[in-house]
DNA sequence: CTACCCGCTGCAATTATTGCAGCACTAAAG
DNA sequence: CTTTAGTGCTGCAATAATTGCAGCGGGTAG
């Protein structure tokens, strides 16, 4: 859409921090963009960036104006969805912004299933942490959002929270992996695999530690819950995981999982949602749809 | 603002039913316009327009476009005087669309206590019936509504309702006017001045008097409440307000109102709102809250 | 049928945009 | 301290886009 390039120019300036550096990405001269910049800030009337040596940076103004900008951009998006709906077919771009546990299992069936319905719909999958998944909502980056808690944002809306009971994991000749469920103190007993402490399955494990005399020694200690995973059978270790980052029950996997007593860890909380007042694109509302319908079928929600 | 004009362009199209009218109010040639049109749906993909013999209609696509060309141009206006408002000067526009009953004391009385706060600002005051008035916050020509009862409109957020007993207006010698509060039936002894059926103090009147054995038969009807105040005094007949419509208090006025019982009559609610997920441009924002709270202190309200 | 208004198009004039080269400036490196 | 490499900005000429004029074809109303 060619009226809002003008629009594209200011937030590629606002991510490249300088407009010569900008510029090459859009492939233009620096001059060309130097002068829009110019002329935009003559039509509003105040400065958008303020000019450093080594570059550019938004002023207050912009930042106002760069939320407005991306907020355009995304809706725009929507606009020809919509009307590319009323064509017959349905396009569309999702994207998502989410935790490592939603990487190995849960988001790529759902994708898939998605995709088999509607193949012209396209999907970004953006690795996030809590506070950056937040930025990627609020700058539009992404349309979806599904973390673990807690979710600080006040412009989040919450679609769907789901209940998660913390799960230990291990080698299939693991000597818990005889019973049922466990209680916090056996796992304890035996090796630990830990996800590090930004992870939302650390502090449960933190807190729930806390409130006894127990202790929490890892062996190993890693930001991939993949490698934990891999670990636990290599050395025959405990790590442990959400069940919605666990592959379904394959009873010939070598890997088995076994939920930890909510009397000891209490259930964490996956939320599920996206930036409060915003209209979704229809793919991305009909992908949450498909995500909220299979929660609710299999996962305790409120 | 420049890379909007195409938008503007459009939207006066839309506006006129024809290209070569829009032009020229525009105040180009038609030419330029028509080929920006053409440019913008070839942009699209898809007709913006349907040509017809006398001119243009907008398509279904070009409906759903129109509407978010009209989001933009006002989150564009938005934005611009909340960056004003970084500058220090509070400048801004506030557009209102509200029944007659406002528009004689009430609203007068709220745009001057503001604007001697913030000269800057300034208003529009649209009269409209209720669809009227919930059509124009759906395409943004109005940021707030005002309106009797009762309210449809989904997309409508309440900020505010005000309970509203129904009044008798007379002249101060009417006989009614020695007592304090009145009972219906003693109104209808009276000959009545009314308005039309649409409005809501008709229609509170009409299902009052269904749930009796009485009858409506007035005088005088009009869809003027300016013109059924003053009839009330020139023939001493009696008319309906509700509070928020009549003057304040004032002993030496030769016009007095009073409540109707509210067994008889239920009172009526006003609302205060807006589109629902819309941001307020700030200056409509600060009268919103001025208004809820003169309302409060005033009125009853939830 | 005629007159009118409509949207649309080829061509030329006009206007806006772009790219090049170079300036002035700042911060860090030598 | 000077040097160097980066920045944003500007005059001028080339280029690209936009506009206006005149006219075409077509549907509708009188």
């Amino acid at each position: 859409m060619k009226h809002l390039l003008p629009l594209t120019y200011i937030d590629a300036v606002s991510k490249a921090g300088s407009i010569r550096k900008a510029a090459e990405t859009l492939a233009i001269t620096s001059t060309a963009l130097n002068r829009r910049i110019l002329a935009m800030e003559e039509e509003l009337g105040v400065p958008i960036f303020e000019r450093l040596a080594r570059g550019v940076r938004l002023t207050t103004a912009g930042e106002i104006l760069i939320h407005h900008i991306r907020e355009q951009l995304t809706d725009m998006e929507r606009v020809k969805s919509q009307i590319a709906d009323l064509t017959g077919e349905r396009r569309g771009h999702v994207s998502i912004a989410c935790s490592q546990a939603l990487l190995s299992f849960f988001l790529p069936e759902q994708i898939a299933i998605y995709r088999k319905e509607h193949p012209a719909v396209t999907f970004s999958v953006l690795l996030r942490d809590r506070a950056a998944a937040e930025q990627a909502l609020t700058d539009f980056s992404a349309d979806l959002l599904l973390v673990f808690e807690p979710i600080r944002l006040f412009e989040f809306q919450t679609l769907l929270n789901i209940r998660q009971p913390l799960h230990a994991v291990m080698a299939s000749d693991h000597p818990l992996a005889k019973k049922e469920t466990l209680r916090l103190r056996e796992c304890l007993q035996f090796p630990l695999a830990l996800p590090t402490e930004e992870f939302g399955v650390r502090q449960l494990l933190e807190a729930a530690v806390r409130r006894t005399s127990l202790s929490l020694d890892p062996v190993v200690i890693s930001d991939s819950f993949e490698f934990l995973r891999s670990h636990a059978i290599a050395e025959n270790v405990l790590a442990f995981q959400i069940p919605i980052g666990l592959p379904g029950n394959d009873d010939h996997s070598r890997i088995v999982s076994r939920p930890v007593d909510s009397r000891d860890v209490p259930p964490g909380l996956l939320y599920f949602g996206q930036l409060r007042g915003r209209t979704m694109p229809v793919a991305a509302a009909r992908f949450a749809n498909q995500m909220m319908e299979h929660f609710q079928s299999r996962y305790e929600c409120d």
